[in-house]
DNA sequence: GACTTATATAAGCCCCGACTGACATAGTGG
DNA sequence: CCACTATGTCAGTCGGGGCTTATATAAGTC
């Protein structure tokens, strides 16, 4: 499974933000990802497999506990992977300080895109799995 | 479709490849990548059309042509998702760094994971459809 | 206008990944 | 030991994404 794939799962995601405020047992995790997105615990366990196999996590056995923390390495190849397209937004940038520097003002993009947040809300109180309209 | 669920794909992932060196015409694209992954002409258009439903592109007509180009937004995006995980590795690189400078040597991670290029090989002389074991 | 090129859409099939419920396996504490 | 907690695995269901074939729609060409 490749590191997007792995990534393209919002409760995968919810799990590595959990974990960047550092080390956490299993069932921690699980409690909190299990209420916000109404999954059971096999399936929270299931999400920690496979960011176990693929290299996001490293877990440690502490009695019963399995204390699971990141492992960077396939987000830091994901940024070498963005390597290659960020000249064209820090060209941008690059362009627009140019552009303001010289107080220009002319070919304006009309921002197309609308403002698309990376997460719509980690957040939930008793959060539904809801995602219905997502598409 | 989230950015990351449109970066899973492997063709898309290639069709960003080739905008990267500019501006390029549906069937132009649609060309290579066919003969790359041995599909047809609608599933390119398909994944064209996710690209750009999903701001990862931007289309021009020109003619019957249309000219396909990068569109950075959902990438930068995901740059700045990647910010808060970012210090996992530019930490471990100062400690490296410090390690180094100070000969220390003691708790060496064994370098679990091994290397996981990005994408296996982009390449293509007449390659089969193989990726057969693949989804 | 007829024919061909360029590209997209529609309908339908199929596989894979996410989920659930049942169960297995260790630790933990009385 | 036994009950309980913590966590993982298995088998099976279900829905969605990706593919194909067929077809639609423009735009060039003669």
């Amino acid at each position: 499974m490749h590191a997007f794939d792995v990534l393209g799962d919002p409760v995968r995601r919810r799990i590595l933000d959990l974990l960047a405020d550092g080390e956490r047992a299993a069932g921690e995790v699980g409690g909190i990802v299990q209420e916000e997105f109404g999954i059971s615990q096999p399936a929270v366990s299931q999400h920690l497999r496979v960011l176990r196999d693929n290299g996001f996590t490293q877990v440690r056995a502490e009695g019963a506990r399995r204390l699971y923390s990141v492992d960077p390495t396939p987000l830091q190849e994901i940024d070498m992977w963005l390597e290659r397209y960020r000249r064209f937004w820090t060209q941008r940038l690059d362009a627009l300080g140019t552009e303001l520097a010289r107080g220009r003002r002319e070919r304006r993009q009309p921002t197309t895109a609308k403002a698309t947040p990376m997460d719509p809300s980690p957040q939930g109180p008793s959060a539904e799995k809801d995602e219905s309209t997502n598409r």
